[in-house]
DNA sequence: TCGTATTGACTACAGGTGTAATCACAAAGC
DNA sequence: GCTTTGTGATTACACCTGTAGTCAATACGA
């Protein structure tokens, strides 16, 4: 793959921003105020906040403003999970030096997986490597 | 456990702070000087900015200033495993909805993992889990 | 038709972050 | 003693981020 098929947008997405993200992943083509209705309430944000979010995401290449009328239907440009792939891969090179082996390995060290936990994964894996 | 207990600082680490740490966790008690040797060649940085950034994790806790003559030899206050698993926590809680195991199979879908990383973490799991 | 509500665009502004220059001072060398 | 050098402290400054107000235009209801 080279380094140019990078399809995520050069831009971070900020936390802020990613409230917002959730919401459009969840159902795309919303107005600001459908936008609003979902996050203003549990972060306490007014909707010249989501506006503004809004804006910087269309900005940023991350969601697009389809017009509809006076206003615009946003939907996100980026899957959600190139998003979180991303965001992961990012962890994983920052703290765990690009392997996710080490990652996984101090989540169970950390008590962050439980039996449970691990049991699920061992099943994933069986059905990963048959 | 009851909130106060919590024994992160309060303050995040930002991404160059961390670079700073990462020589300061892979040896204690160095100076900033000795500190720039090792990052300031790769990150391009001025012995300025890595005593700016030193400041900054004192004032936020991260690390200790422990006077040597006229200058300070630095240590981390917080340990590397705690860092790096507040991290990660963060990283699952907010991408994840907290559930450690999505992530991991997320990993894994998205090719993240090749065939040996998930060898590897079939056999870390079987030492886990006898 | 005329006010009112809605909407995106523009502006604002404090606090954080990356990056660094400058300053005051003390140590060490000559 | 006097100068150079290394040191932390202070200050700087542009950009990013969170949060929001204002404005101008447009649509909608009376």
């Amino acid at each position: 793959m080279n380094p140019s098929d990078d399809d995520s947008p050069g831009e971070r997405i900020t936390d802020a921003e990613y409230a917002v993200m959730e919401v459009l992943w969840d159902r795309p083509r919303q107005t600001a105020a459908e936008v609003c209705e979902e996050v203003c309430g549990p972060r306490d944000w007014s909707l010249a906040t989501v506006k503004t979010l809004l804006s910087r995401l269309v900005q940023k290449g991350a969601i697009a403003a389809e017009p509809d009328g006076r206003r615009f239907l946003y939907t996100p440009l980026i899957a959600r999970d190139a998003y979180v792939g991303g965001e992961s891969r990012r962890l994983v090179e920052r703290l765990f030096g690009g392997s996710a082996v080490s990652l996984v390995a101090h989540l169970a060290e950390s008590e962050a997986l439980t039996d449970n936990d691990l049991a699920e994964i061992e099943a994933l894996l069986k059905e990963l490597r048959p």
